[in-house]
DNA sequence: ATAGAGACCTGTGTGC
DNA sequence: TGCACACAGGTCTCTA
């Protein structure tokens, strides 16, 4: 599920619950996710006012009162969900006891009663706490480069990156030392709505003085609209996704390239189709026809 | 240095 | 119906 536009929206839906909240208990159902759970985890935790969220990429930050973040990546299945105060979701007739699936690993109990759950399948997830002063220093965030939605993101910032690299664009756009947070999806979607072949060198969208090609300036923005819109559907979806039976924002948008193998190209002034190849073991959507 | 393959896990869909 | 297989939104690690 989440690329950088759901973790946002993910976020979004979560401020009006956690920020401010303090942290009752947490609850570990399993030892580890990806990674095993720092020593300490839950009581690090516990009792902790959350004073703000933010994000960095696709990771989810809770800034905590005494100056920790903990730190949520999703991996590719990872999700939360809210459960209000005295709502005990899917709760059996018989014994009125609340059923858990056995991919929610993480619970967290807040003061006021609502309770949050981290629900994830194949736990490729990864949580910790790291110090907040200086949390950008961290490995995982050390090296991760601008945001598409940012003002560090520039078409010369590209051209820099691209210059001299043989990688195929597609390859490269999913390098989040590149852009951080930008994933297989909306890579796709992005390539295709700049006309851009996700086969072409990386080198071959900057000129020899080293500035942006026209192309290269097309993708700059067809990455900023591609997430932005997305941002903006995940966030009409907000409503769903604080429901107390958990469904989450549905994120159901109409892709034009991803998944869309074998149909028309939706560019109304080409007759190509979209073919799937694979990138460097990942799945490529585009149109060999209007894509160079 | 860098690009590709494999690994981590489980669920779902497809075809036989 | 059952089974085998391919594939899935991420990223880390190993190898060439």
């Amino acid at each position: 599920m989440p690329e950088l536009p759901e973790v946002e929206t993910i976020r979004r839906g979560l401020v009006p619950v956690l920020e401010n909240a303090r942290i009752r208990s947490v609850q570990l159902r399993r030892p580890d996710l990806r990674f095993p759970f720092p020593q300490n985890f839950e009581k690090n935790l516990t009792g902790k006012r959350i004073l703000h969220l933010s994000r960095r990429a696709k990771y989810l930050l809770w800034h905590l009162e005494d100056g920790g973040v903990l730190v949520i990546h999703l991996g590719m299945s990872g999700s939360i969900r809210i459960q209000a105060p005295g709502v005990s979701e899917r709760s059996t007739r018989q014994t009125g006891r609340t059923k858990r699936s056995v991919h929610d690993h993480v619970i967290f109990h807040l003061h006021d009663g609502h309770t949050l759950i981290y629900n994830d399948p194949r736990r490729f997830g990864y949580m910790n706490i790291v110090n907040g002063s200086d949390w950008t220093d961290h490995p995982w965030f050390a090296d991760l480069g601008p945001e598409p939605t940012g003002n560090d993101l520039s078409a010369s910032h590209l051209a820099s990156v691209f210059a001299d690299r043989k990688t195929p664009a597609k390859t490269i756009l999913l390098d989040q030392k590149v852009i951080a947070g930008m994933g297989n999806i909306y890579v796709c979607e992005a390539l295709w709505r700049a006309r851009i072949s996700p086969r072409r060198l990386a080198r071959t969208l900057v000129r020899k003085d080293g500035r942006p090609t026209v192309a290269l300036e097309r993708l700059l923005g067809a990455i900023r609209t591609i997430i932005a819109e997305a941002i903006d559907a995940g966030g009409s979806s907000i409503s769903d996704y604080t429901l107390a039976d958990g469904s989450m924002g549905r994120f159901q948008h109409t892709f034009s390239a991803y998944g869309q193998e074998g149909c028309p190209c939706a560019r109304p002034t080409c007759s190509g189709s979209i073919r799937r190849i694979v990138q460097s073991g990942r799945s490529t959507f585009y149109c060999p026809r209007c894509q160079r």
